[in-house]
DNA sequence: TAGTATGTAATTTTT
DNA sequence: TTACATACTA
């Protein structure tokens, strides 16, 4: 292999040191992947164990991506690499090995709709008003984000007092239950790295380190981070601090200064020769970020010529202003454009709105990524509480929830009866389900106990089921349990046979990697995936089709032709992105506005802002003024489409 | 128990 | 405006 052929100086350093660890300073399209995958070529071929190599990388589709591309370069390598996620990686740890830090090897995974059922029943048991969720579940996470116990939170302000309360009980519930949400996984994968007398095995199969998207780690991903380094071979970290996006989330971009001076010797290698976006496309996005006082420093140079000025459209309403974007595109079309290169992109979902109808009317193929996550729709959660019911008795919520959707009616006051006396007596509900001295103390009526026998005698043969059967067949019988009104609704029909193809898919994979097609693989699956991961598993790929997509989702995706619209106050800066506090005002403008540049960034060839004087928001009509990132640079072309 | 009526609150959402 | 939760009635 030839590596000076492929890349840059920079590129050629990024790749090759392995003495010292390394920060790759990455700005968008700087060619970040290409590196990376050509750092584990480099490796290999230095006499590096495929089995040895860690990638670690914030989506599913970021690792797929990478392992498909290591394949066309390795491909006697690529199935041995230890590639994926944050998550993905700390479950199969805590699988193997989790005992050894009191996580039982056959825990569920709680997503965030589980977590928050789970809080909401916690306050109620607390007294708690849930007019507090909110604030109490913000607290929590904030706690979790920065790998701080219950145990460890002392110097209480009186407002903290409920949240630590509830923090408490939780992280007892979820004990008990033998579940894990997305932050205790990474806080039990932390605590095995750190504590448990399984570290130095782990870390011996870890020599070769490689971590994508570092600006948008959390605490506690860095401290993963920095227990590998204290081992590894090599480290090698990418990110670009101009775009992490995820602050509110507790990603911290200040991770990447923080690695440079806690491990000694970093070598930093900045990354700034762009082959994506013309010359004034990156121009403006430069401009514009460079309002951002807190920034490692770096300025994008385009390897691409020139190309046109930005363009920025007024229009009288969100309504012309959705028209003007479509219009636009219809003349493109005219001259046989690519759909698959163009993208609109927003600050917030609920703006796709006027774009889908006018689209829609237009009869213009058209994708929305994101919003709504398919595992999130009641139908699907129904039926994955049922099985989650059977392969867990101790998990309330789903015993609660499975019961109120299956085909026995049992209802909303036989279960507020159940639940009630299994928190008083301190027993699962599962228990009460399967005792009838137990229903009758909870005063439930002879006849409805029966039905509730017949419910826990399919949930048991179920659970026999799960033994043998792979995850297709198992949600295929769960259907027999569901109630029939789900079935009956046509979307929701569809929304389930797709559940049953996905769960197919999984069978057929597992059986290409040579792994058990359980249901508890599958469900474990189902819930690491992001919204925008399962539109491109479950719908089929439609070709030629324009994207429509907040910006957040359009990370790490490049087009064409980028529109970004509703560029306006309140909407992009969002009003309730600001923040309270001076300080903190600051500091979300900051993220914004990397916002804007991410946007901005997305454009090979044409980049297009839009905004509007008047805007439907809430059913009122609101006036707006223009964003204020668009008077932060100067090459643009200003067009005034009112009238 | 199940269907209907009212109230309320609304960013972003890699896992 | 609309989605969702809770409250109310048949």
């Amino acid at each position: 292999m030839n590596l000076y052929k492929l890349l840059s100086p920079s590129q050629f350093k990024a790749v090759t040191i392995d003495n010292i660890p390394i920060c790759i300073l990455a700005g968008a399209g700087t060619g970040k992947t290409h590196v990376l995958i050509h750092r584990i070529a480099y490796l290999i071929s230095k006499g590096a164990k495929p089995e040895n190599i860690l990638g670690l990388t914030f989506t599913n589709k970021a690792a797929s991506e990478m392992r498909e591309r290591v394949e066309q370069l390795i491909p006697e390598a690529f199935q041995r690499i230890v590639l994926g996620t944050f998550h993905k990686i700390g479950v199969n740890l805590l699988r193997r090995y989790g005992e050894s830090v009191s996580v039982s090897s056959s825990f569920v995974i709680y997503d965030s709709k589980d977590s928050d059922k789970l809080l909401k029943e916690i306050l109620n048991q607390l007294n708690i008003s849930q007019d507090y969720f909110g604030l109490l579940k913000n607290q929590i996470e904030k706690w979790q984000n920065a790998g701080i116990m219950p145990d460890q939170i002392d110097n209480l302000e009186k407002r903290t007092v409920y949240a630590k309360r509830s923090y408490v009980l939780y992280v007892e519930k979820l004990r008990e239950i033998g579940a894990l949400d997305f932050n205790s996984i990474l806080i039990k994968m932390n605590e095995l790295l750190k504590f448990s007398d399984k570290s130095e095995l782990i870390k011996s199969f870890f020599q070769h380190i490689l971590i994508d998207e570092y600006q948008d780690t959390n605490s506690i991903q860095a401290e993963i981070v920095y227990s590998l380094a204290s081992t590894a071979k090599t480290i090698a970290i990418v990110g670009d601090d101009d775009q992490s996006i995820y602050g509110w989330r507790g990603a911290k971009s200040h991770n990447m200064e923080e690695f440079l001076k806690k491990i000694p010797n970093t070598h930093l290698v900045k990354l700034e020769e762009n082959y994506r976006s013309t010359s004034l496309i990156l121009a403006a996005a430069n401009s514009v970020i460079s309002n951002n006082n807190k920034r490692l420093g770096k300025s994008l140079i385009s390897k691409k010529g020139e190309g046109e000025n930005v363009k920025v459209v007024k229009t009288s309403t969100d309504r012309q202003e959705a028209e003007f974007v479509i219009n636009d595109i219809k003349i493109r079309m005219q001259n046989k454009c690519n759909l698959n290169e163009i993208a609109v992109l927003m600050r917030s979902n609920a703006q796709t709105r006027p774009f889908e109808e006018i689209l829609r009317f237009s009869q213009i193929p058209y994708r929305l990524i994101g919003g709504m996550r398919f595992y999130d729709r009641k139908e699907i959660k129904d039926i994955l509480s049922i099985l989650k019911a059977s392969l867990n008795f101790k998990s309330d919520i789903d015993w609660i929830r499975a019961a109120s959707s299956s085909k026995f009616s049992i209802g909303l006051v036989t279960l507020s009866k159940i639940k009630n006396f299994s928190t008083f007596n301190n027993v699962p509900v599962s228990s009460v389900f399967l005792s009838l001295d137990l229903m009758q103390n909870a005063e439930i009526a002879l006849k409805m106990a029966n039905k509730i026998k017949n419910f826990t005698n399919s949930i048991i043969n179920l659970k026999n089921l799960t033994q043998h059967a792979n995850a297709f067949e198992v949600i295929q019988h769960t259907l027999n349990i569901i109630n029939n009104k789900e079935l009956a609704n046509e979307e929701r029909f569809k929304n389930i046979e797709q559940l049953l193809s996905a769960a197919q898919q999984y069978v057929d994979d597992c059986s290409v990697y040579n792994q058990n097609p359980s249901a508890i693989g599958f469900l474990e699956n189902a819930a690491l995936l992001s919204s925008s991961e399962e539109n491109e598993l479950l719908t089929k790929v439609q070709e030629g089709a324009i994207s429509l997509m907040t910006i957040h989702a359009a990370k790490g995706l490049e087009f064409d032709i980028v529109y970004i619209v509703g560029m306006e106050e309140d909407g992009f800066p969002h009003l309730r992105a600001m923040g309270e506090q001076e300080g903190e005002k600051i500091n979300k403008l900051e993220e914004e506005r990397r916002l804007a540049y991410v946007g901005m960034t997305r454009a090979r060839y044409e980049l297009i802002l839009t905004y509007a004087k008047r805007r439907l928001v809430r059913g009122q009509i609101q006036n707006r003024i223009p964003s204020r990132f668009l008077s932060e640079f100067s090459s643009k072309k200003f067009f005034d489409k009112t009238f």
